[in-house]
DNA sequence: ACATCGGTTTGATATATGTCAAAATCCATG
DNA sequence: CATGGATTTTGACATATATCAAACCGATGT
């Protein structure tokens, strides 16, 4: 469903940060690079709850996540709350308010986390000196849209089990691209917060995950997840219907 | 749900065109101005049914859909399909397609239209020189996410009815922004593709229209749809749940 | 070690929407 | 103006998921 995100993100991020030689941009040459130290502010920590920021908030920075992982959830009026995303290392967060100059749903760290600020001023700023990095800032934007038309498929077309089996390969996929195991990982979030992202109660989710478990596709245990037959897996999208 | 849409986006578009008078860039000075102008291809027309780009094309333009509409349709494998939009006059299509260089859905023509090309590479060259136009674009881009946001949250935790509230609110608030009357339209689009919108079946979007109708709320006559009362629509939305 | 509390699992039942089918209506075409 | 195919509406019934409720589990703190 959701393009496989890669560390790309990072390029623009981090250069001020430890993980230089992960956040290189390969498209840049040393001269542009210093220019960009010039835009990474410190980095800043949160804990688990706190908010990076929150609906109605101004834009300030972009953010990209250095450790870590938040959710993005959408309040309506009504109290109705529709999460909207889980990120995690390396991807960017808060393009939502470049259209409104606010932010328009709020991101919370769902464990500690670390996160470098980009000023969106100095980001448009300099990436009208710097064809790579517009492009670069452009790509991602871009991608954020086309991960949205994922997710609406997603939640307008698939069952229970298949949108709970795409939430897993999408995970599985992007904790691969970071060199991390795509089989056996750890949950940061809540079966509701699952629930809402996926459009499914929480009771649902539940049963989803006992009942891919019971056909031998995955083990769970509460949070950790491990993935036993990633082609099975995979053919419960494709097949169903 | 989504937010109204302006006649911002005409902005960028149109320079070349004949709707000058509703584009030009409030912030650009004449002799920028002057240099959208290049920007402007011809105008293309595209008959009812006729695709304006196909999902793996590559990238070449942006499209300023400058008269008519279209609908953004989104295929899976299996043959799953999910109408991720409906554009119509003044919007900016084709968005997607930067994340990965090759268009990810396809664009059909919903009635007779005629669009501008931006070819994209103009367009970025160009906003690394105005910077109200860079902003600009990243606005479009930006309420793009926004309004995707808008669409999971409509799928992930609204009822058929609400759905179908929510779709007609947003219509008429886009009619509205161009001087047409919000209250009474005519529908572009067919109940199959409504229901593929709003991830429902086309029945269940049928007998929604009914109900709406049976309560006093709209009139209904095939496409042609006049809204009785706009507040009780709005409250669809908000009470329910 | 025990009690408490939030989160998770599982069960029983209700309900909104999907599915299948037929009738009604609209629209294009000759 | 009549015909035929597509679209829309409506009905009857099936089913996936929501809802409500209870039990279970794991972490936390006393």
């Amino acid at each position: 469903m959701q393009r496989s995100v890669s560390f790309n993100q990072l390029k623009i991020a981090c250069s001020n940060c430890n993980l230089r030689e992960l956040c290189l941009p390969v498209d840049l040459s040393v001269g542009e690079m210093q220019q960009l130290e010039i835009l990474s502010h410190a980095k800043h920590v949160y804990a688990r709850g706190d908010y990076l920021y929150r609906s109605g908030d101004k834009l300030q920075s972009l953010y990209a996540i250095h450790s870590g992982s938040f959710k993005t959830q959408f309040l309506h009026e009504d109290g109705r709350e529709q999460v909207t995303g889980f990120q995690m290392i390396g991807e960017i967060i808060g393009l939502d308010a470049i259209s409104t100059d606010h932010h328009n749903c709020d991101a919370v760290a769902l464990e500690n986390s670390e996160v470098c600020e980009l000023p969106f001023n100095k980001l448009e700023a300099l990436s009208r000196e710097l064809p790579g990095l517009q492009r670069h800032l452009h790509k991602i934007m871009s991608g954020e849209i086309v991960r949205s038309q994922g997710i609406m498929l997603l939640l307008g077309s698939m069952r229970a089990e298949e949108r709970l089996a795409a939430f897993l390969l999408n995970l599985s996929q992007r904790f691969a691209a970071r060199g991390l195991s795509p089989t056996r990982f750890q949950l940061r979030m809540s079966r509701q917060e699952i629930g809402s992202y996926l459009g499914l109660q929480l009771e649902t989710v539940s049963r989803a995950f006992s009942h891919l478990q019971d056909d031998g596709v995955i083990n769970v245990k509460v949070r950790s997840i491990e993935i036993l037959d990633l082609q099975r897996l995979k053919d419960c999208l494709n097949s169903s219907r």
